[in-house]
DNA sequence: AGGACAGTAAACCAGATGGTTGAATATGCC
DNA sequence: GGCATATTCAACCATCTGGTTTACTGTCCT
């Protein structure tokens, strides 16, 4: 599997990586701090990680002992442009992006 | 897995369903007709068309013997939102319409 | 009625996925 | 040096996924 989509739309599929990549929406962070609000090891989370880095929605810089993890939007956009090519959606607001930390972030998404 | 975001993308993720949620966008098609451009089992496709059935992203009718599969792009909407939080990508133009029916499918996409 | 066509169901299979644990590898600090 | 911290590696496991084949259920046509 090497198409850019099927890596971004897979990565996007798991609702761990999506709190991952809400949580790296507020700011960088290392890898123990993004698992820390996880109920799972940290090996999980890094392969999580692992696996948004290939899609090219995160990337990862060492420095040091620590890995910092940064969102990165460029995969999201290339999907985002193939999901718009279907519906002619109307222009998305911007208040969709505070409904988004609403509710994706404590459990259902998207009412 | 019952979260509408997950079956969203995961429903995305495989390039089989992208490609016939590329076909049902030029118009409304019978299961049979669907699997034709396809290397692949009838029965694979009808399970292709059920897992973006429970997506949301098509809508099936059963008209005599012949099921029409139609596109809904409702879902794809709401995943759509859920990205667009991301990146705050400047409104897409409809030009990747053209682009995306000229890269998807024929094989790879989104350069 | 009987046959052809449209689609699904069931059983099966290989490989991917998402998680675990425990050991290993760096790196920073005293 | 020696220990704690940050992260990954490796092996393992259960479950899901995407495909197959064969058999079945409807529906249409003559």
């Amino acid at each position: 599997m090497t198409d850019p989509l099927d890596l971004a739309f897979s990565a996007l599929a798991d609702p761990t990586r999506r709190a991952i990549l809400a949580l790296l929406l507020e700011d960088d962070m290392a890898v123990t701090d993004v698992a820390e609000p996880f109920a799972m090891s940290l090996a999980a989370i890094s392969k999580h990680l692992n696996i948004l880095s290939r899609a090219g929605l995160i990337s990862q810089e060492r420095r040091g002992r620590v890995k910092w993890c940064k969102l990165e939007p460029g995969a999201l956009k290339c999907a985002s442009v193939w999901m718009q090519s279907f519906g002619q959606f109307e222009p998305v607001n911007l208040d969709a992006f505070e409904k988004f930390l609403e509710t994706e972030l404590p459990g259902e998404a998207c009412d």
